[in-house]
DNA sequence: ATGTATGGATTACAAATGTAGTATTTTATT
DNA sequence: AATAAAATACTACATTTGTAATCCATACAT
């Protein structure tokens, strides 16, 4: 356990996110994706893939002729991890801390508030009944 | 307006938390402060406080004939700034998905709960009578 | 069969970061 | 004042990241 993932570089969140929308996919589909999103060449895509693939953060398929590469490793799972090192650093280690910050900003809407609250009535209960 | 500030990296973060701890500080005093929790040696602590002094993080009194240093943002700001990269960067720009998988987390005490659900009332009081 | 385009492998190179070391200038001590 | 101790300044060097380019092999079109 605790198989640590390697870090992902913000380059590279980028083409995470492709696969993850859709996987396995070639080197030319994530560039495809990603040329509508970003303004990088198409080696400069397929270099970040290959570093992914070095860092074991995505497999390869190399049986057809041409490469396919898909994640191995859930998004949530990154997301965990790399949330873990961000609160860490930034926040002390504290994620209270964190949440208030985060809550007081705008972008909020009434629906998402009420989801929000909803999710932490349920910690609550479960807490309580436990 | 806008005044982007520069980005900081891990271990300059650590710096920058020592002296919004208190502040102005001395290298020696910010030196001490951190050889208690990481395993620096003395200048590299010295380079971290150069390099936040040269991208104009924090500041520089070199009045006296030992120099103090100081942060020029607060911490507030600086996290704000961090974080909004990160959320965009890892959970696609939304605030709640990132939000909802947090408060998943287990790390939240009855107490935090309460205190996070009073900051909801309390924005969508303010919504709702806006 | 031959050129051409496409994919894969290898190489490049500057900036940022982690992690200091060396050299020089001040300051403090005797 | 001379020397030791401490600060400051400057330099170093490997790794990671951003951003590709070049070179080689192969598949496709003619």
């Amino acid at each position: 356990m605790s198989n640590k993932l390697p870090s992902i570089s913000d380059a590279e969140w980028e083409v995470m996110n492709v696969l993850w929308e859709k996987s396995p996919q070639t080197a030319s589909g994530v560039i495809s994706s990603l040329q509508e999103q970003t303004d990088w060449k198409p080696k400069t895509v397929r270099t970040l893939l290959d570093r992914l693939a070095q860092k074991k953060v995505i497999g390869v398929n190399k049986d057809q002729k041409v490469y396919t590469f898909f994640p191995l490793y859930s998004r949530d799972e990154c997301q965990q991890a790399e949330a873990k090192s961000f609160i860490k650093r930034i926040y002390g280690g504290t994620l209270k801390s964190m949440l208030v910050q985060f809550m007081q900003e705008d972008s909020l809407s009434e629906e998402d508030i009420k989801e929000l609250r909803s999710i932490l009535d349920e910690k609550s209960e479960k807490k309580r009944t436990k």
